[in-house]
DNA sequence: CTGAAAGCGCTTACAG
DNA sequence: CTGAAAGCGCTTACAG
């Protein structure tokens, strides 16, 4: 089997807990005996056993990422790829390990991300969503565990959590204004999933746009679906049933929005002719699409990056409270977006 | 802190190995013992520590996933997404976690895969890719450590290794005969990094074809790039500037295909008109372009899923040797193809 | 069917 | 600057 520390001792000539105190580099131990123990270890090929090691210091170097639904359904989406290229970078800059959950329904992820925390399986977690009603965050916080969250609290105190979010509610302002701008009034609202809480302030932003601009708000012009093409799809069915129908769209996703340029397509619309289209994410895949897209880049990237590096502060110093940091976002001016005539 | 099984002892009135024997459901406890120690474990809210469980037992109940240049990188390519999907699934039915590698170079990778066998961090390694002169896999077989492989083991003994693939020679000899039958004779074949072994029997393939179709092997129709949208991009500015220009490609992967489509409509090149155009991979995204896409469908999600499925078998019978699927692969029709007139 | 004891491979006060 | 010893929370022969 693997050479342990003991073995690494008894070359070195010297106690198990001077390797050990070798290991995590002590100050103590003197130069000479460093050296000769890390020759020993050289020899023997000597790797640390990572389950004693975090039994006995009740510390992993690893972090949990807990998905909505899990890799399973949530990988369709290059949203969360993009995330997590996002913390993987800096957890190995740090030297943490990723761990990821595997379940499917909330109560699988629930039950898992308890295994995480009482198993001592890793040091922190990474929330990858928001939802209303989600029961996983006021575990942690209960728990007093260590964790940040892409996304916004929604009815916990705020400054209880370590978070890290856009502004949704000033970005889907800013990108209804723009359509205004362009002359549109019926602007048709896509949203994602309405448990999500960038859902609700993507539409807060919408509305608040509205009002400022003397738009009435209509009902109808709201439809909400899933994160998907399918879900794209079935939004623009709907619209497109309405008598007066929207010269512009809004839609919360650019994995959507495929969904929606195909339907629009099969339809015979044009876009950005007949209907504009600014959309949120620019994940990679958005300017593919034909017409590329006009969208909000939200840096997923960074996203994932600050995500993990709060979270390492906050394991670091368990004591600091929460923590909050803003990533800004950006229009990205393409293809899908025109000024109406007439 | 959280609830030790001696706390669960006392409570129950048992030794801790009595405990220990309900936990893992030993046919050796009665009933109503065991019906007791799981009330006490229940009212303490009990959860086994994961740490001290994979120290006495070594066994971790994780798999970890290697990426060739991980996260990082590979993310940006869907297939990786996909792959995980699909043995996120398996292991989760399967009960086991998800351990994720960070590294990017290949060192980085090597020394990532030294601890997860040394430092007994995981049970089992898929790698997610099969590349030449590559050290992680040579290290695993020599340290007889049970993993599976995505892609064909090169210069190793196949049944050293358990691997699930397809069989891309034949997919590569299909593809090219497929584009034979359509009248096309002068056929450019737009590689993935000729590291890759899937690279090796794509092209392999293609050659077979154009022996067997008595077509003339041209060397400069083939060009090599790396899996992504600027691969393909570089691809078509080299193919464009033969004199004698391909009326069909070949392209390595489906995300290249986006390049190659683009660079092509800047060049005001028509798909399938001007030129005819099969790729491999079928991600969800390859009927996302226009025209979309005909290629190869590899079933990415079943190599993740058989990929896993072998692993758990490995785990549970370390001497059963290697063993091998292959996942079939089917050409789906779209738009890129076209019969070459005159 | 159940318990006492040793052990998994580390770390960390406590001594010196 | 270094060592002996206890402990982290489990599992598993060994007894009975």
């Amino acid at each position: 089997m693997a050479a342990t520390i003991k073995d690494v001792a008894k070359r070195a000539n010297v106690a198990p807990s001077t390797v050990s105190r070798v290991i995590s580099n002590s100050s103590r131990i003197s130069e000479r005996t460093k050296e000769r123990v890390r020759e020993a270890m050289k020899e023997l090929g000597y790797h640390p056993n990572f389950n004693a090691r975090s039994l006995a210091n009740r510390t992993t170097k690893t972090l949990g990422i807990v998905m909505p639904n899990s890799a399973k359904i949530s990988f369709q989406n290059p949203f969360f790829p993009e995330v997590i290229r996002g913390i993987s970078t800096k957890a190995y800059q740090e030297g943490y390990g990723l761990y990821l959950s595997t379940g499917q329904t909330e109560d699988e992820i629930l039950e898992e991300v308890k295994q995480m925390v009482f198993g001592g399986r890793v040091d922190g977690i990474i929330l990858l969503y928001s939802r209303i009603n989600d029961k996983v965050m006021p575990f942690l916080i209960e728990q007093d565990f260590p964790f940040s969250l892409i996304g916004r609290p929604y009815n916990i105190e705020e400054d209880k959590v370590t978070y890290v979010n856009n502004d949704n509610f000033k970005a889907g302002k800013t990108v209804t204004e723009y359509l205004m701008l362009l002359g549109h009034e019926r602007i048709g609202f896509i949203g994602g999933n309405l448990d999500y809480v960038v859902t609700i302030d993507h539409l807060k932003g919408y509305k608040q746009a509205l009002t400022n601009g003397k738009i009435p708000f209509k009902e109808e012009y709201i439809v909400n679906h899933e994160e998907l093409i399918e879900g794209g799809q079935d939004a623009i069915v709907e619209l497109m049933s309405i008598k007066e129908r929207p010269t512009a769209l809004i839609v919360a996703d650019d994995i959507m929005t495929f969904g929606v340029l195909r339907m629009l397509n099969d339809m015979d619309v044009k876009v950005p002719d007949d209907i504009s289209i600014v959309s949120f994410n620019n994940v990679m895949i958005s300017e593919l699409s034909s017409p590329t897209m006009t969208t909000v880049d939200i840096h997923i990237f960074d996203l994932g990056l600050e995500a993990t590096n709060c979270l390492i502060n906050k394991i670091k110093n368990p004591d600091s409270g929460g923590s909050k940091v803003i990533v800004p976002h950006k229009l990205v001016k393409r293809e899908t977006c025109k000024k109406r005539e007439g």
